[in-house]
DNA sequence: TTGCTCCTCACGTCACGTGAGGTGGC
DNA sequence: TTGCTCCTCACGTCACGTGAGGTGGC
């Protein structure tokens, strides 16, 4: 009664290509339970079809082949459930991300180039309590999320308040491979001496009191989503390009209203600053504004 | 004042890694405006940075890069927004897709294997107007819904009404190479004379009046969503399989209660019909049940 | 002059898809 | 015996990513 299917039957019975099976095959995701030795011809068995289903539908939410394998390889169902429910949580907020993706889109087809404010801004050396991390592109803004409590809950053990407004580093490097590191701080009046014992305490959240150093900045407020933030970068980017005036340094994000404040991402307030060389008149007057449309 | 953007200053104004910068130079979709002859640096425009914006958010939603490039090249806003917008609807359904693909998955992980009654059944040959088409496994529910109303029509035109119930026949290649020629149809209680008129006067909704032959049917009932159709191809097609019964001819699946009849995609009920051999036994009792858990 | 930015070229990756050319099973 | 199914290579595709090795600009 227990019969092999052939790759054909199995192919009609799990919708799974007759390539793809074969390919599954190749690398171990879904291997034939014999292979006729004279023939080469694959045989599956019945009890193979729950499984290579499994692997369809994980598939079907783009879930890399070698995690698919890792998953139908746990022996416990416990830890195969987990594995996937984890999965799908992280499929979720993609789908989450590809929403508000389209509304970014339409959001930059409809909403014209907004007029740009530029300032000029000379910002001291500032100590800060700071976390720093190797983070991707699309990741920052969770990396983010999850920072910035870390930094207030040190700066309250240390008995302090902060000094400002939270913002982080965003070298070059960032944009241009995509991934880089990135520093995120919280500015404090003094140097926190209680950030040190933290620091030995824990390798993850790993919370440092640094100084955040001193330059010359021209600033721009981005008002929405960060999703929109390319829109300000490019118009400020452009006009301290087309001036000729970048100077060396960190592209810095400083979020005057962040998630934590408001829900409607039209009221997030962020400002970008873009590290500028010094000029002689930034000595005298280090708070100038110039407008552009 | 106009000024040049050397690539990592263009990096950094449209958040695109200079590595990919230099891919869609290749590949023609972001080609700076001027290449310094001397050595070779690509020069990018100031007025490059919106369309890069736009390629970067069309990429974020997987629009194809050869698909991107002919949006940025569109003459005319007009034509950009609208293949942008239509893009915009493929992939809002295509998110409504994978959020089923998440709930097909929680669905099998929860619930068990049913228990499969199996039918046999002795179809004969039947008088039906058909449409045919090639269609990729994704799309054949998509192609299904605006089928059947083509078919409904014909028959209404035709001055007949639907000898029974609307199916559709679908080759081993389709499900073996994922893509195939797939057969809508409606019964009819005669051959229409009228789809012939139909099938010159329009080569696009091509309407025809043909024969289903008959055969000998496993016929297996599945409840719910066509997203779970698999599992019952699994019972049905291994049960066939186990018992040596598969004859030739392509899998059938008809449509009891169709999603225009319902919105709660539990209610659903499709016949999954495998070809078997004919038997001595059909001969004389054309209907017998076989149930098996 | 040093270090940084930029260059090309060749190859790798991921998940298959596409023939070519050939053999086994009913 | 014929046609169908299945086999294995080898190479192609898509959108980059990864070094290697080298040069130009401030």
């Amino acid at each position: 009664m227990q019969r092999w299917l052939s790759i054909g039957e199995f192919s009609k019975v799990t919708h799974l290509p007759v390539k793809t099976l074969r390919h599954y095959h190749e690398v171990g995701v879904v291997v034939p339970a014999a292979i006729d030795p004279a023939s080469g011809y694959r045989r599956y068995g019945t009890d193979q079809v729950g499984s290579a289903h499994l692997v369809r539908r994980l598939r079907n939410l783009d879930m890399p082949l070698a995690e698919v394998r890792t998953v139908i390889e746990a022996p416990e169902e416990q830890a195969r459930n987990r594995a996937i429910l984890s999965y799908l949580a992280r499929m979720e907020r993609q789908l989450a991300q590809a929403q508000l993706a389209v509304a970014s889109l339409r959001a930059l087809l409809e909403a014209p180039t907004d007029s740009l404010v530029v300032e000029y801004r000379l910002t001291p050396t500032q100590p800060a309590v700071a976390r720093r991390a190797v983070v991707e592109g699309a990741a920052v803004s969770e990396w983010c999320a999850a920072t910035y409590p870390l930094l207030y809950a040190a700066i309250a053990e240390g008995g302090a308040v902060p000094a400002g407004i939270g913002g982080a580093l965003y070298p070059s490097e960032f944009f241009e491979k995509g991934v880089g590191e990135v520093i995120a701080f919280v500015p404090t009046a003094d140097r926190l001496a209680v950030a040190e014992d933290s620091r030995d305490a824990s390798r993850h959240g790993l919370v440092e009191a640094i100084d955040i150093p001193g330059t010359n900045l021209a600033v721009a407020l981005h008002c929405g989503s960060f999703d929109e933030l390319d829109r300000t970068y490019g118009s400020l980017g452009t006009y301290v390009a087309a001036r000729s005036l970048a100077g060396p340094g960190p592209i810095r994000e400083y979020y005057l209203v962040t998630p934590d404040e408001t829900d409607d991402p039209d009221e997030l307030r962020t400002e970008v600053a873009w590290p500028i060389r010094p000029r002689s008149e930034d000595q005298t007057q280090p708070n100038t504004k110039g407008a552009m449309t």
